[in-house]
DNA sequence: AAGTCGTGGCC
DNA sequence: TGGCCAAGACT
């Protein structure tokens, strides 16, 4: 249970938040007596699941400025929504996004618990814990991946992750208090972005230095410890950019699951440790570019071929007109793809 | 319940 | 350069 020793470290971990709060276009300044918006909050929160702040920044601007409410975006079209979420990875976050709004809208507005807010789509453990915490002023407790880390070094804690999640998650509620619990949730968040840092911690200018049994020890830099993960595989594809007389480009959307599940992009093999069969989408001069496209996924490398091909006006396909193609819409590995192929169609790159 | 799922920055 | 890392969720 909470004892005066979790009391203290939470009181000067909120002491510290009132003074060194990041300001976030999301947040509200501690001590402000204005609301946050439960639609900020989500959206946020969404975005930054696996993802740093300094990505997400512009990312959260444009959608907000183009979906200013939950209801807006429930009303917006998938393509749009995925076209928007481009270049920032992990594509089921934009589906479920786009459900859940809808979800939201048509329940009247974000429930208020963890519980309810975990039955929606894309809102697992930590993000129903931190809506609920922020947006609605409920102490549950977060536990994210600085989370984890300043409670390994707080406690000195060893076990290696994910072993250890439920050990860190007993620690981390612990020092949840029942007063402001969204500002400490976002104060042990900040400490572990900007002191209690992955690689050399600034144990020095830290707030709870001398509660913190990893400085004490000299194991901070080396907590929290992690069980290695298998090396990467080698991926081997082809991708066709077929584009037509009048300036058309051949695409695909992708299917709705897997891997850049209902983004748009090239045909293509499939991807494959073996090189893959060339089976190009239309009959036509196709010609392998020089050069290769590499990129790497969650799981594996992929080095990808390019061939080019220019296609009759009669050419039959889902082509996207010259006018309403936009490389920012595709997912990153078929733009660097575009990148490479686009010169052949004498086509100058501003990349 | 491991495997799947992106991307960019860092050293 | 290549592995690690980032406010994880879903199956």
């Amino acid at each position: 249970m909470r004892d005066a020793g979790d009391t203290l470290i939470s009181v000067k971990l909120m002491q510290w938040y009132d003074r060194h709060a990041r300001t976030l276009p999301w947040r509200v300044p501690p001590g402000s007596t204005q609301a946050p918006d439960p639609y900020r909050i989500w959206l946020a929160e969404v975005m930054l699941q696996q993802t740093t702040v300094a990505a997400v920044q512009a990312y959260f601007q444009r959608f907000t400025t183009r979906w200013p409410t939950v209801q807006a975006l429930a009303a917006a079209h998938d393509e749009d929504v995925m076209a928007e979420w481009a270049g920032l990875g992990y594509y089921a976050r934009a589906r479920n996004l786009l459900k859940c709004a809808r979800a939201v809208a048509e329940m009247g507005g974000f429930p208020r618990t963890r519980t309810d807010l975990q039955s929606l789509p894309g809102i697992g453990p930590y993000t129903s814990a931190a809506i609920a915490a922020i947006a609605f002023e409920q102490p549950e407790t977060v536990l994210d991946g600085n989370v984890e880390r300043v409670m390994a070094r707080l406690f000195d804690e060893h076990t290696p992750l994910p072993q250890a999640k439920p050990i860190l998650t007993a620690y981390a509620a612990r020092l949840t208090p029942q007063h402001r619990p969204g500002d400490h949730a976002q104060a042990v968040m900040d400490l572990g972005a900007t002191i209690c840092t992955p690689r050399n911690p600034a144990c020095g200018i830290c707030p709870v230095m001398a509660d913190c049994a990893a400085r004490r020890a000299g194991t901070a830099p080396s907590l929290p410890r992690k069980t290695r993960k298998p090396a990467k595989p080698v991926r081997l594809g082809i991708a066709y950019l077929g584009r037509r007389a009048d300036g058309a480009w051949l695409m695909e959307r992708r299917p709705p699951h897997g891997l850049l599940g209902g983004m748009l992009g090239w045909p293509g093999s499939d991807w494959t440790t073996l090189p893959p069969e060339d089976v190009p989408p239309l009959g036509a001069e196709w010609r392998a570019l020089p050069g290769e496209v590499r990129h790497t996924f969650t799981h594996f490398h992929l080095r990808l071929s390019v061939q080019v091909a220019h296609l009759p006006i009669s050419a039959q396909g889902m082509f996207v007109p010259a006018d309403a193609f936009d490389p920012a819409a595709l997912p990153t590995v078929m733009r660097k793809a575009y990148a490479l192929g686009a010169a052949h169609f004498n086509i100058s790159e501003v990349s």
